[in-house]
DNA sequence: CAAAGAAATGAAATAAGATTCACAAAAGGG
DNA sequence: CCCTTTTGTGAATCTTATTTCATTTCTTTG
């Protein structure tokens, strides 16, 4: 037997792999998948792209990672503040101001959620993070349509205009939310949406 | 003098040319901008790839047509609608559904209005889009305001949030709407939308 | 129909990026 | 200190597009 990792050797692969997670994320957070080529990120880590290659076996599970772990973050928080004190309508206020502010501080990284990605697997891992965070404020309208603060409506189609919103509700109807409803009832669900965000009385 | 076009030619060069617009187009309503390659597109227009230089100088010209030809359409019956009869209220409704009911059928087409690009060029092209439409919703909001059917807000932001929507505000705050607000009112804004729209009153 | 110009073809050139690989450097164990 | 194994390097390769261009085919006109 000729070698053993050491700890100090296991701590620094560690270390390694963060970085190149985390030089992602933050080529990604600043300019998009344009700009997080894997040369872009492994020289951004301080490592040649081939020892990437060492800790990810391709472009697209590193960034499934990436993802996943901003998503993982970011319902931990949503969740937090879901199972808070204070009533629907307060906790749905602090819900959606905390995930806005967090967006706007890395728009790029908000984009990624949404927009098309370049590649079907890391397409894959984004259904799965709208679905998560969807299902927090899907909770949240539940809570308020049980404790009588929103009227009843379908909170399906509520949660995936808060997440997302409007604009993926249009373009990939039901792929988030669970229930399939029909095309009649969704645009009248966006109508809904849009009628009482602006302040319009929906029955009028 | 030995050669001039036809009238016939004429025609079938623009014909060519609509057939090339037509097929990119439904290329992109079909599986966006990824299965629309400049061979998929010569090829469903019944050309060769060297053929379509002929008519355009690049994909992204091309892109840039589409896009803009499209837009022009919404932007027309969007139009219609909102100078129409009517409480701003039925016709911000019947402009959401209208809209809403065309992105349902070509849900990559409504996606590429909103979706990162391949090109700088063609995503110019997607803010002048999205400025557009944004443009006739806010006739619609200032409409209602001023007949005292919505409450006072920014016009700017509700705009934004309708058309895009929510999920482009956060992503791209101001670049559509012209004045520039702060992240706060922005955030504010944001969150008494969803607010409103699920019924709570913004005040309490 | 023959000459001349225009349009179309599609294979080759180009570009940009992900991935591999032969080799170099470093670490661990005797 | 030397051998083995792991880790790192970065130029070469593979891949997947767009774009060009030498050649062919079609149109027009005399």
């Amino acid at each position: 037997m000729a070698y053993k990792r050491s700890t100090l050797m296991q701590e620094r692969l560690a270390d390694n792999r963060e970085r190149i997670l985390k030089a992602a994320r933050a080529l990604v957070a600043e300019g998009g998948f344009r700009q997080a080529s894997v040369t872009a990120v492994a020289q951004s880590a301080g490592l040649s792209t081939g020892a990437l290659y060492r800790y990810f076996p391709s472009k697209a599970e590193l960034f499934v990672e990436v993802l996943g772990a901003a998503v993982a973050h970011e319902v931990a928080i949503l969740g937090d503040i879901a199972r808070g004190d204070g009533s629907a309508t307060q906790r749905l206020r602090a819900a959606v101001e905390s995930f806005a502010r967090r967006a706007l501080q890395g728009p790029y990284l908000a984009y990624a959620f949404i927009a098309e990605p370049a590649d079907p697997e890391v397409e894959a891992a984004r259904l799965i993070a709208r679905a998560q965070i969807g299902d927090v404020f899907k909770k949240l309208l539940k809570d308020g349509i049980a404790s009588g603060e929103f009227p009843k409506q379908s909170v399906d189609i509520g949660a995936a205009c808060i997440v997302g919103a409007f604009t993926e509700a249009l373009v990939r109807p039901v792929a988030p939310t669970a229930k399939r409803v029909t095309e009649d009832k969704l645009v009248e669900g966006i109508a809904d949406f849009c009628l009482r965000a602006v302040g319009a009385r929906v029955g009028g």
